[in-house]
DNA sequence: CGCTGATGACTGAGCGCATAGTCAGTGGAT
DNA sequence: ATCCACTGACTATGCGCTCAGTCATCAGCG
């Protein structure tokens, strides 16, 4: 199961790993994502990277510490994506903002499905510790999402919603399209993520309908 | 790890299976909720309904054939749900059906987010003739969806949006809330199914900002 | 009423197999 | 000569599933 170069999982391990520690992740990845954690075996991760059963234990100390790994860079990754100073750089009013972080969240979730699967249904399997630490970056994500459209509200911008509830809202759309998103699909994951900003919009406004609450 | 009668994943099983066997599928939703269907030993779903490892094979095939049972089940519930006549009985315009239909299928996740859990994230464990079957069910889903929002967009009470976009984005949301819902939580499954029902008219509705498309 | 045989839900023991992880050793690079 | 990424062979454990047997229930029969 030798993956090509343009593979997206590939470059999401940082230069601090050692190549195959990043092949060994990137052939990880795709297992848990098809069979899930306690699904895969080690042997499917190694020779999934083309190496013996035993080479994983040169870089990893269990089966739990490579997901461990996964979920923790590609949660930083992901953190990145949406809360790096250029996201909303030069946005001065919050609905360009909540278009832009709606945009990047979704668009890299689609690009990194496979991997976003892994970190979003497989972190049962972490032990105590190693959740801890990413529960304390994945409560970041709300954080954010929570400021731009609190800001909307309190400016005029936004209807009064209910941000809590919204964020969910969200943070949901962005997180199951994982689940179901294809790259062969009819949406880029550009395409996707600006249709998101366009639902985020929508959902931040006032309902003209009849029944508004 | 027996359950109380309160508990909501008992009701779904209906009365054609022994109590015995509803128990076993009781005990096995928890499990595999919990752990995953790789995850969860045939030991683990006897035991939890106060049975010996072997009972679980007087009921059932094999533990792939709980898993079906659970599946088939499940998506009929949640199907019924949603479509049951008395849904949309007496609604003649698009953006009330939406909501009644929208609020029904958030309110069932919601309250049935353990066995909902199982249904929407274990089917990979299937074989490939019973995973068709829950396919064929789970198909009828986005047709409901569609049907609705389609007429809206027909008859002029909805913008003219992208009906399977829009679709995939309203059940995104009924499906990823059983990943985080807790009863605990702020909000009944009622409550959760009528903001959703506001959320969906929002999206079917014209954007005011300034980037309408 | 009691006796008998059949039925079927359930159990205890255990089989064959796959799994996560170990370790002494190998071979290529420096 | 040293180092270390990597391997082949291995172990202990836990898995899905089976099967002979137990026990309670019940119909048929005298």
């Amino acid at each position: 199961m030798t993956r090509n170069a343009a593979d997206p999982a590939a470059g999401l391990w940082g230069d601090d790993l050692a190549p195959v520690a990043r092949t060994l992740l990137t052939s990880a990845v795709h297992c848990f994502a098809r069979r899930g954690f306690t699904g895969t075996t080690t042997r499917d991760i190694s020779t999934g990277a083309g190496l013996s059963p035993a080479a994983l234990y040169v870089h990893f100390r269990s089966k739990e510490d490579v997901l461990f790994e996964i979920a923790r860079r590609g949660h930083l990754r992901a953190l990145e994506a949406v809360s790096a100073p250029e996201v909303t750089a030069g946005l001065d009013d919050p609905p360009a903002r909540l278009r832009a972080v709606v945009a990047r969240f979704v668009s890299w979730h689609a690009r990194h499905h496979v991997a976003a699967r892994v970190c979003q249904y497989e972190l049962a399997a972490l032990g105590p510790e190693h959740l801890d630490e990413i529960v304390a970056i994945r409560r970041q994500f709300p954080e954010l999402f929570r400021s731009v459209i609190a800001e909307g509200v309190d400016r005029g911008d936004f209807a009064p919603v209910d941000a809590g509830r919204v964020v969910r809202a969200l943070l949901s759309l962005g997180v199951d399209l994982v689940r179901w998103y294809r790259p062969d699909g009819p949406d880029s994951p550009e395409q996707l993520g600006r249709f998101y900003a366009d639902l985020a919009v929508s959902m931040v406004s006032a309902v003209p309908g009849p029944q508004p609450g």
